[in-house]
DNA sequence: TCTTGACATAGAGTTAACTCTATATGATAC
DNA sequence: GTATCATATAGAGTTAACTCTATGTCAAGA
């Protein structure tokens, strides 16, 4: 199956823009037809997919297109691209944990603001 | 204990150029001395500790100026700051989980990564 | 006193990641 | 066949959050 940049577009919620930016970054490069419009295929779609996982965890395009090229280097990148996931799952592994030592944080500053509120009522 | 610019600068780890664009941002508050220096208190501090914490679990400027305007504001607003971090909490927590969800898609992928690695040493 | 360094303001510049506009062309519906 | 629509490119504009520059003031050390 393939799709036109207006369906792929809805397909990943993305926006022709991004779409085309991210080409033009060099994430994506879809096939073109005979009148040079983009022919996304099933494999983009999967790829889409996984660039949007690294942007949500927080990779920078940058890195991302660098991902990219690796990947369009062939098998022989295989182990340099294992090496940037491993990496980057450590990084999220942190931030995962700072994220969490913040919410107990915020949760003592909630509870703080409810004693302070029950406290005031009672007055 | 008070402190100028440059010391709370180096204290906060923040850049006077930031400290100066809180303030214009309404997020800071800083006394002034007789020669119209800033003077950063403990309170301010503690409140600048805080404001990291919020930038750190991804909540923009605009939302934290809000939340200092209320500060502001004095006790009557205690129930909508709490209502306002229990609403960021839940966020957090979500976000959490998301992130965590991510990190075990790219666990799955790593390790993918490992054994055709292998298969092809192998070959 | 003179110079150096920290501080002051106003406003310009930067970076990332889009997002939109202008203009042109090929495809589709009537 | 013509009006409309999706798509094409190139490049400008936007937004958030800084970050830096220009210019001026003031206080303290040599």
């Amino acid at each position: 199956m393939e799709y036109t940049i207006g369906e792929f577009s809805k397909l990943t919620d993305l926006g022709i823009h991004t779409l085309r930016y991210y080409e033009h970054e060099g994430l994506l490069t879809p096939e073109r037809n005979s009148s040079n419009r983009r022919c996304y295929s099933e494999k983009d779609l999967a790829w889409v997919m996984f660039i949007k996982r690294l942007k949500d965890t927080g990779m920078p395009i940058k890195q991302i297109q660098h991902y990219a090229k690796l990947r369009a280097a062939g098998d022989s990148t295989l182990p340099e691209r294992m090496e940037l996931l491993a990496a980057h799952r450590n990084a999220l592994c942190i931030q995962i944990r700072q994220l969490q030592e913040n919410m107990e944080k915020l949760d003592s500053k909630i509870e703080f603001y409810r004693t302070e509120i029950e406290r005031m009522s009672n007055k």
